[in-house]
DNA sequence: AATCCCATTTTGGGATACCAGGATTGTGCC
DNA sequence: GGCACAATCCTGGTATCCCAAAATGGGATT
């Protein structure tokens, strides 16, 4: 595996582990001691998270994409109509088998599961749904939305009941899917991305100020 | 401006325009004497078009991004529920001056004008109206969707009827959103997007020939 | 104490040097 | 003529240089 790729992995997942604060400042020289490389696979890395937006020009800069809050609500309505077409056609294309596969991910993670499996468990489901549709155009749409709210999951939202609650709609989602019940299907997942949407905002609400300390843009959060 | 960008913009018109053909390998140092510049800026550029999946990887070489009418299906799976949502956004949110503007671009394009303004009008025209939703990912969704179909709409496809065809549905889709009546836009753009995918595939079939000796991938094509 | 100014440092953009690996070509043997 | 093999060339990957411009910092001036 080439060294541009490595690099880029290892800051990709620095940046969505907030292991990097948005908003951080990124100096070619630094990342170059950091990852042990010479600048010209660095700057590879950068020009290719720029084009996934993890990483933003500022001026001259590179700078870790801020998190735009705001963006919540455009999110769920851009992901509303892809997600239930890609349920309904998950519906008419999806094998037994596939949808097994689905369901098994979903088991794996149990209650007592750390945090970071129930994040990245609760990504991934969305964009395996997107997959059984079949189109790839829907499954990167997906992966790419799910990339861009991955961060502001992070924050302390996550409780206890409200990750059983997910883990429940999730479930009635690909139940209906292996009910072959597109309307329903639909139905449960619209719903489902509205009120992760809502929960995700409640609670967002209720902790500006320790937002704001951590380079979350709360600019435009109703 | 520097210097990456240009090239970028550039080697992007080039393949776009179908001046360099799908499938086509592209060398470094080639493109080092082409545009006057260093590989470092080249490089940049490939990386960035290789996000943009404008260009690719085959191996260790560059090659433009090779055609594949089968996803032409795929791709009006894809933007139906989006251009739908769209629409129907846009009859809520849009203001007379933003219709206004949309109707001014279609009117600058008349029967006389040369092929690539057609060319440009008929995918600006999606991208246009998807910014009339406010929602900025629905947008940079239908820009790509349009980027990937581009260069499959230069074939000899567009005779003047089925250009004249394609103006007037989106005269009625415009319409329909100027007259705020939702339904009727979404079931119009629905309409479009299906019977252009309709007239393109039903092109294609006639040429099959034709169109592998210029490096279009005829697999998957029905 | 605040501010202006200039020397110094640091930065990213670009050019170039070097390398390893893969393709190609040429060659000599059968 | 055909095939095995070796020398060669060319490629992208990486490291390093150089440069101009922007940031920085510290001291003089007000």
């Amino acid at each position: 595996m080439s060294q541009m790729l490595q690099i880029h992995d290892q800051l990709r997942e620095m940046i969505l582990s907030l292991d990097l604060g948005p908003g951080e400042r990124l100096t070619e020289r630094w990342l170059e001691s950091r990852f042990e490389g010479s600048r010209t696979p660095i700057r590879a890395a950068l020009v290719r998270l720029e084009g996934e937006e993890l990483v933003r020009r500022d001026g001259r800069n590179w700078i870790v994409a801020p998190i735009d809050l705001g963006e919540l609500e455009a999110l769920a309505e851009f992901r509303i109509p892809l997600e239930t077409t890609a349920v309904r056609l998950a519906c008419a294309r999806a094998s037994a088998a596939d949808i097994a596969g689905v369901e098994e991910m979903l088991d794996a993670c149990q209650s007592g599961a750390p945090r970071e499996e129930w994040h990245r468990v609760g990504t991934d489901f969305h964009v395996e749904i997107a997959r059984l549709s079949g189109n790839p155009f829907i499954v990167k749409a997906i992966a790419g939305a799910m990339t861009r709210l991955s961060r502001a999951r992070w924050l302390e939202v996550w409780t206890e009941p409200s990750r059983e609650q997910a883990w429940r709609e999730h479930r009635r989602i690909l139940g209906f899917i292996k009910a072959n019940d597109p309307d329903s299907a639909a139905r449960e997942a619209a719903a489902h991305i509205t009120e992760t949407r809502d929960r995700l905002l409640h609670s967002l609400n209720e902790d500006r100020r320790g937002l704001r300390a951590r380079g979350f843009a709360v600019i435009g959060l109703r």
